[in-house]
DNA sequence: AAGATATTTCTATAATTATAGAAATATAAT
DNA sequence: ATTATATTTCTATAATTATAGAAATATCTT
């Protein structure tokens, strides 16, 4: 893809409230379905159509782990600095300091979906 | 309004084709709305619409010169450093090239629609 | 093999957005 | 005053997107 549509892409990614919530958890830890399910409290599907969206954009990739995916910021340096500058601008917002605060406390063996 | 959701804002503003291109002119020098539409050769209403959202956004501001109204980015370091470190990742797109190219041979005195 | 858990895909719907033509507004030039 | 120029607002439409319920798939546990 042509690199200005791939950056548009990346940011019609982030220009939602519930990606940006999950691209945000994504870069303080590997998080799985369920998890991200536990702090924002959406459907599922929903969940997994952002996932896909943020994927497609190149933000995240993921790999098995047991019945679980783990999904994760791509390891790239465009990608990395951009989500930490929204990071940092946002490090006085009581959503995310609520999202970040919650993931500290939850993990894939306890997640109370369904 | 809350900052989570004013990053958002930003981030939606900037993720269309159109409002991304805009918004890196104006990081260039500041231009009339004609002076977009020798860019960008789409309806002067859409580019109205979409300098809107960029306001609306916080992104750009404006000032009324004589007949034209002069688009500017507003003097914001979060905003003006967003925008700097996008057209540092798009220095080789041959889009950004052309219209940065464009906006040097052509001024608000010489505008070429209707 | 059967049941439980984790996630996706399919499908539909409601909401939002990008777009442009036409009419309206505002200023400048003659 | 009249005409030309610059821009916006109004209105409608086509396209996209966020959302979730239901069904399907995959893996783990017993």
């Amino acid at each position: 893809m042509d690199k200005f549509k791939k950056i548009v892409t990346v940011l019609k990614a982030l220009s939602d409230e519930n990606r940006l919530r999950i691209a945000i958890m994504l870069s303080e830890r590997p998080m799985c379905v369920c998890e991200i399910n536990d702090v924002l409290h959406i459907a599922l599907s929903t969940i997994s159509a952002h996932l896909k969206t943020l994927k497609y954009a190149g933000i995240i990739c993921d790999s098995k782990d047991g019945r679980w995916i783990e999904y994760r910021i791509v390891p790239d340096e465009y990608i990395l600095e951009l989500i930490h500058n929204i990071k940092k601008e946002l490090k006085d917002s009581d959503i995310i300091k609520h999202d970040l605060e919650k993931i500290r406390k939850i993990d894939k063996f306890s997640c109370t979906n369904i």
